[in-house]
DNA sequence: CGAGATACGTCAGTCATGTTGACGTATCTT
DNA sequence: AAGATACGTCAACATGACTGACGTATCTCG
């Protein structure tokens, strides 16, 4: 312990001796960084009198066709009230539809129609562009554990969640 | 051309040519990782009788004393008529205080009071927590690679601005 | 000095998106 | 047949944003 410009106890080993700068680094990025992709796509959404909402609910949907409105449910965690009023507002507008479920006749299945496929491209395409920027800049190793970070701030048990939107479809 | 396999381009030569499922991949963990991280400290404004609002506040003031209305409104990016509400309340239960600007008389610098200060540093505990068992669990050089796409996503414009929170000040 | 720009405040109305609580209906499970 | 589940819907309300208009104090510069 003489040596007094190190710590003893080497730097990762706990979360309580990461320094303050390094995590206020971290919540400055992560909100600036997340508003401004988020902001890339209101103009477009503007035109079509959508919202971020709209835009979280076709995104899911595209990314997952013929998703129930329960799963949706969980992976917005919003109420059944709120995104039956942006579901409807997507339906009046020719964006989705509907139907019932196949093995369960309870449950609504959504899908995107060929307009709202339409549009979810085009506002992938400005996401696209934004963030495949930002990866490019950043280098295929910084990729990967901007990805790592992200998948550690998700609480264990959403994460089957999150990882199952990848793989059983595009 | 005849192996469909594989793109005849190196994957990472020009952003169009990043595959999907990798952007994709950015968005989601992007929304889950902030909204999760954002989550963290809904409970404890809550017993305030604060929101998130109050707490962007809160946090920029932190990190930049003295700070006028001018600049907090510049990273916030909302409307002086929005922020004024917010400001207000914070003053009214306590949590910040005004000066008139040293330099220029027509500026309003922005402080945390005792009382602010305990809040703030009780909201990032719990911020720092989350982030840092994130950093943790991916490792030191995963966390560069996380700031290092983050800041692409940063307009050019916007960059100074963020990285100037840092250095001038604790 | 005086005119105009700037920093900040404020009144008034609106919108987007979320919430709680209560209830209704169709369908599935046991 | 009873109860659980999936979904819908009515109503009231909260938060945090917006636009537009206008007022005041202070600074800058010709």
């Amino acid at each position: 312990m003489t040596d007094v410009s190190r710590p003893a106890i080497s730097p990762g080993a706990s979360p309580l001796f990461l320094r303050e700068d390094e995590i206020r680094r971290g919540i400055e990025l992560l909100y600036f960084g997340y508003t401004r992709l988020t902001n890339a796509i209101d103009q477009e959404l503007a035109k079509q009198s959508l919202g971020r909402a709209h835009h979280r609910a076709l995104y899911f949907i595209a990314r997952q066709p013929d998703l129930t409105v329960g799963e949706l449910l969980k992976l917005l965690a919003i109420t059944k009230q709120s995104l039956g009023r942006v579901l409807k507002e997507l339906q009046e507008q020719d964006f989705i539809l509907t139907s019932p479920g196949v093995v369960d006749r309870r449950q609504k299945l959504l899908r995107l129609t060929e307009k709202g496929a339409g549009l979810e491209s085009e506002l992938f395409r400005q996401l696209r562009q934004k963030l495949s920027s930002a990866y490019v800049s950043a280098g295929q190793e910084s990729v990967t554990g901007f990805w790592h970070v992200l998948e550690g701030l998700i609480p264990e048990n959403d994460r089957k969640m999150v990882f199952d939107l990848r793989g059983d479809n595009g």
